[in-house]
DNA sequence: GTGAAAGCGCTAACAG
DNA sequence: CTGTTAGCGCTTTCAC
């Protein structure tokens, strides 16, 4: 008797627990009990049922296991896009720590368009999934809130945890765990660490007014700037529409037309814009950091190609958090629902003293 | 009555259909329909079950409406890790493909680990994923073959699809759609570039010795070399373990440690390790298009950033073809079951003309 | 140890 | 137009 699995055309019907009982002649209890392995069967019937398991090529059917009680567990992942690093590294955190406690990855991805996450946040409630998480720049303003807000109670209601990584809270009385890091913190380190080294014109690359990362960010640059008594030139904020190594390059080319730099370091948004700035500012004939000192934030993959000096975003640990807080139910009543990371500069060789 | 989603504290319970129905004072058939829409039911009282559903945060049960018939359709993806550029280009692709026809996306990682890879093909098996893709390098060997016709078989008796994107063919009775991409004819026209500016001596950077990828574009460098009437010299092909940027930057190191250059030209197995190779390069004084040329494979973010000359692949095609084939059910019989696609090389500024 | 039977939440005939 | 009812495949009492 050939085994189903070896023909090589797809089977009119997946195998029950009913096909594996009639074919080891015993009650689909008895297969259930086999299989579940929680309760004593005798060694002849065990052998019996999963010889016809593996005859039948039988695979339990999760949702029947779910509706029965027994669900898969599963975290969903919401982000615009995994071709981002930022977003890449965060979800491959995700998806492993998920792994590591059992649990399944949903992933959807969004390009930033509201209406697809709402349809994204639908989807992962119906499915069960034991917690959601959104990561991401995003605006913050009251629609946000509100919008969030719903997202959050929706899911406390169907008993699941919505999790914010890298967007701001939306409020005390929202049912949301987040996970975030420290942008104002960094950016002032970072900017600091240009001052440090003598420079006091910085050009901040590739503002995003309204985003969240962005406006925190910037804030660390301002407030850095005021600790060392340096008054903030609005020339020197270029402020763009996408946070993208094009993006830099534009900016910075345009910048270069118009006149000759009456900076002396760059401290972009993140380390794609600093990549393409440092582009832009190569094609111009500046070296770097002999001409000009350059700055990225976020520590990923072109930093270190380009030998950029940035800050440290802790992304793996970012996803990590937002998995093991949001399974670890018995949090005693919004004790940890909003952790902050911290970040911290990396020197490459992007950053020169400014002599004379 | 407040909402029960006003509520901050998790329900004890989700709110079923028959919850509806008894607060709409309709039966369970009735919300059923008015919420499926596909049958007519009165103005009023779809109002009253609407009202209900907001008033109940009630939303549908995916596994109980899976045992029914109706299931969420989903893609899965298995893949060793969405950091790589690689494979996250891939996977993106591939969930915005699934997205737009209608379908949720699983994804799940290994790490590269077998038993992973096994254990995310069960979990698939089990939520009845309607394809599930493989994508990447592998070690093409019997043990491989015997592995994959298992999955696939598996699936197949499941009712599900496998699909291998970037990893060669099982065999021919084996259930699965392959879309690969042309990895030698790539390697080819890529050596073919720098053969034609009048290169002889090329270093291969970064072979992975049995691994598919790696043995089709080595395969092509050999080729070109041959039709180009330059001997092989065994010395110019530095093999390493990984694929990685490290890599490239610690062979490329150790090579020009033991001795000066001998060759003139460098072709990087993919830009990652092109990337790092031409840190070494530079850090031993060594510039890249005049002292030396440099070649990448792939196209991703890294070759952008350095003006790497390098070969295009297809990725978001890939990803594209791989969900809409599997989809496709009413194929006839195999007829494009192994799809392969084409890749051309991008000339950036990283290969000059060997003068003298 | 094992079997029979009652659901889990939903959809889709089948009656009204 | 709406209600009743029979499953979908599984787990889990409750009996034997």
């Amino acid at each position: 008797m050939p085994r189903r699995a070896a023909s090589a055309e797809p089977a009119d019907r997946r195998a029950t627990i009913r096909d594996v009982a009639k074919a080891a002649g015993v009650s689909i209890a008895t297969v259930s009990r086999v299989l579940g392995g929680t309760y004593p069967t005798a060694a002849a019937t065990r052998t019996r049922v999963m010889r016809a398991v593996r005859d039948l090529d039988y695979v339990v059917n999760s949702h029947a296991r779910a509706l029965a009680g027994i669900s898969t567990k599963s975290v969903a992942i919401v982000v615009s896009s995994v071709v981002s690093p930022f977003y890449a590294h965060v979800a491959q955190a995700v998806e492993t720590q998920a792994a590591q406690e059992g649990r399944l990855c949903l992933i959807s991805t969004t390009g930033g368009d509201l209406r697809r996450e709402l349809g994204a946040l639908k989807l992962m409630l119906e499915e069960h999934a034991e917690a959601v998480i959104l990561i991401g720049n995003v605006v913050d303003n009251d629609e946000y809130r509100r919008r969030v807000g719903e997202y959050a109670r929706a899911l406390a209601a169907a008993g699941s945890q919505l999790v914010l990584c890298g967007r701001p809270a939306p409020g005390p009385d929202v049912p949301a765990i987040v996970v975030d890091y420290d942008n104002t913190g960094g950016a002032r380190a970072a900017t600091g660490h240009l001052l440090s080294a003598g420079h006091r014109r910085i050009l901040y690359l590739g503002h995003k007014p309204g985003y969240t990362t962005s406006e925190g960010r910037i804030a660390g640059y301002r407030e850095a700037l005021a600790a060392h008594g340096v008054p903030e030139d609005p020339g020197l904020v270029l402020a763009g529409g996408a946070l993208e190594r094009q993006e830099g390059y534009r900016l910075m080319r345009e910048r270069l037309r118009a006149a000759e730099p009456d900076f002396t370091a760059v401290f972009a948004a993140n380390d794609q814009l600093a990549a393409g700035g440092r582009q832009a500012l190569h094609e111009h004939g500046l070296r770097i950091p002999e001409d000009i000192s350059l700055m990225g934030y976020d520590d990923l993959p072109p930093a270190t190609d380009i030998g950029l000096t940035t800050t440290h975003v802790p992304h793996d640990e970012l996803g990590r958090t937002a998995v093991r807080l949001a399974l670890q139910r018995d949090r005693a009543g919004g004790a940890d629902d909003h952790v902050v990371l911290g970040t911290h500069v990396v020197v490459r060789q992007s950053v020169r003293p400014l002599t004379g």
